[in-house]
DNA sequence: TTGTTTATTTATCATTGATAATTTAGAGTC
DNA sequence: GACTCTAAATTATCAATGATAAATAAACAA
């Protein structure tokens, strides 16, 4: 018998918005994707959403915990765990592929990663996804957080510099990109199963 | 016959501040480290020179610049040539270890670099200088840029998550950030000479 | 009808990056 | 010394931004 949109009640109208948190986090991202990170502001989001800035607080306390839940929303499609019979190369091997794609997909994701704290879903549910199956395949926890950490910091590092305009047309002036990224993941990879094999 | 600090001619006093692009990057680390990013201002970065922020724009063209700047001169400390002798996988895993320590003494370096563009000198100087010794070392010239961009990358992002408060508790509070770090860089460093041995 | 809660608006602030207009003082010329 | 030129600072000012306070309107409950 609930409404399908549940309305929470006693909300005005004038506008007739309808925000909440998912639904700003959307606009962010089409906004930033749109005009870049330095256009997202309270006014310009209030904006594309067809209420006043202040509206947005009701909301989200703060730019900085948008900047988190967007970061959130974009983590929460590039991850997911091995199929089965699927080794953690593989695995790791797409995930990053598809992390990168992911991220250079979202403009300027680089950067807002860099100045938003990484929320608790991020550390209670990306991290551990990304460690599991490393432990599952030997590792020890420590090495697993190591290698976990590893591979989300050559991702984070590699599509900052792809997305800094400067940065994107001096490496592509050299190499294309996404053979160069492949060579640094793949080598990262092959590396982490000697260690692993290792000991 | 020139005096040691070369005086521009004609410049005033008022306040004898003899500012430069250099004394102007100093401060702004210095205040970066007693206070964090977020703290530097025009105005305060001016106070702290004991100057007006609008003679700062004088010296530097804009904030974003001088972020540029910084960064510049950070990584101008941390990467050097390998020493006679000295193969290329030990030099890179000293110069890694090196700008990651170099990086984390400047606080909120991470964020910096990430929202600064990288500056000509960094293109110019600072990335052959990575390049070269993998060149020399038998890789082609694209593997090279690949390789050298993945150890950028990878210090980069791990510095990043290392200089973010909540990242930076969680990692610690399973294993030794240091530890890890070299976990990774070995890791990385093995993969690239497997990738440059088999071709 | 009356009151309560939720969600918005209008009004307002302090801070920030940046520019314009003004001022000061050293250096060179006479 | 007086005069000018120029480098480098100052004061004054702006528009944009994140954020909060106070006022207000709609849905609902009694």
């Amino acid at each position: 018998m609930e409404p399908l949109q549940k309305r929470a009640v006693g909300r005005p109208r004038k506008q007739d918005a309808f925000l909440d948190p998912a639904v700003i986090v959307d606009a962010a991202w089409s906004l930033v994707e749109k005009d870049g990170v330095d256009a997202l502001t309270s006014r310009t989001l209030a904006a594309e959403l067809g209420v006043k800035s202040p509206a947005l607080y009701w909301h989200v306390p703060s730019m900085t915990a948008l900047h988190s839940l967007m970061v959130e929303r974009m983590l929460s499609e590039s991850v997911r765990n091995p199929a089965d019979g699927e080794s953690w190369q593989d695995w790791l091997l797409d995930v990053g592929r598809t992390q990168r794609r992911n991220f250079l997909s979202h403009r300027d994701s680089g950067r807002i990663i860099a100045i938003a704290p990484p929320s608790e879903i991020i550390r209670n549910q990306v991290m551990p996804m990304l460690v599991a199956p490393l432990v599952a395949a030997g590792a020890s926890a420590e090495d697993a957080v190591a290698a976990a950490g590893s591979f989300a910091s050559f991702i984070l590092g590699w599509v900052i510099y792809e997305q800094s305009a400067e940065a994107s047309s001096y490496i592509a002036s050299m190499v294309d990109t996404s053979t160069a990224f492949d060579y640094g993941l793949t080598a990262l990879i092959s590396g982490l199963n000697q260690r692993l094999v290792s000991n």
